[in-house]
DNA sequence: ATTATCTATAGATCTATAGATAATGC
DNA sequence: ATTATCTATAGATCTATAGATAATGC
């Protein structure tokens, strides 16, 4: 079993690309077969359908991204400054950025096997977002009036639309030094009144 | 040739519909030689090809878009009013909002037959924003010393990433209300010190 | 005994072209 | 004469399954 175990993790890093490059509607299991020198047969013999790897895939990524970043722990202005650190760290990583860019776009389609991922990944980090904000009111690092949920949606589309400028025009778009403006104009525009 | 272009027009509005649903790679001809009662060869004596289809739509739908807003004419807060005004309008539109956000899902690969439209979309867009940000400040509306570039990406980021929010969580997300917000945030944080 | 892998193949697509026929425009 | 349309089909995919064989785990 060590050795089917192996075979899973090469296999979901190359599905990775694959479906990063090609979406999963553009994703053929005939050339993710051939990055991990399987024959397509020998493939599904590990994962039972197209749908079911891709699912795995995301889930595979979501486990890379959890280890990164834990927003509960930090609050307040903290928490912000650790955004900052992932999109840092993200503008690194264009493989994983594109993979989530070119689902997310996919999905928006209700039909789409990552349309349930996609809504339930968005509710999550609204909410850990929105209590992290609720936790620098608590500090005294914020205005009591702010309106959480508002501020985390903002933050969640700067950081998504921002990286897709930045994958579609790489060399135009510093995503890490606009979204690091775009969270210190935050923080002055948050901080409590006197 | 009369009858030609009627036809030609009803195959580009079947092939927005499904190039929003199922993106490029995902649509079919046949299926949008159907929606417009059509064999699928007959079809492709209008559009020679997928990609060719597929490129007349993206600037079909540019003309629509294009004759709704022109943001070169108005500038400073006024500019930014009517970016909310289209924001609102396009939670009217889902359609024409999904083609776009899958679109620039896709294209984010180099060698996607969107991806050097989007590009020129977005070079375009920020050019134009700035220009309108810039009048604001020889109105005096805003201050001299904003970074217009900067502030144009972080618009364009917000439209685009609350759109995605929406079209996969249309009830969580009050797309038009939080930009709305957004926007007043910036005529604020702009306004030139006195 | 179970797990991993292969070849072969069914059955559905898909795009694009060839060549024939019908409809339209001048 | 040109434009629009059709049927038929080539040639490439693509996913998934059946059934045989090799490798591993207990």
């Amino acid at each position: 079993m060590k050795r089917g175990e192996a075979r899973r993790d090469r296999i979901l890093a190359a599905a990775l690309l694959e479906f990063a490059e090609n979406g999963y509607r553009g994703a053929s299991l005939a050339r993710i077969a051939e990055r991990v020198e399987l024959s397509q047969a020998g493939l599904l013999h590990h994962f039972n359908s197209k749908e079911r790897l891709f699912v795995a895939v995301l889930d595979y990524r979501d486990e890379l991204d959890a280890r990164k970043f834990d927003m509960a722990s930090a609050g307040g202005i903290d928490a912000l400054r650790a955004l900052v650190g992932v999109v840092e760290h993200n503008a690194r990583v264009p493989g994983l950025v594109q993979l989530f860019s070119v689902i997310s776009g996919e999905a928006v389609t209700p039909d789409h096997p990552g349309h349930e991922w996609a809504r339930r990944r968005y509710r999550r980090l609204r909410a850990d977002m929105a209590a992290a904000l609720r936790r620098g009111v608590e500090r005294g690092e914020f205005r009591a009036d702010l309106d959480a949920e508002a501020h985390a949606d903002r933050l969640i589309a700067m950081m998504d639309g921002l990286q897709t400028q930045w994958l579609i025009d790489p060399d135009r778009v510093d995503m890490a030094a606009v979204f690091r403006d775009y969270v210190d104009d935050l923080i002055a525009l948050l901080r409590p009144a006197v």
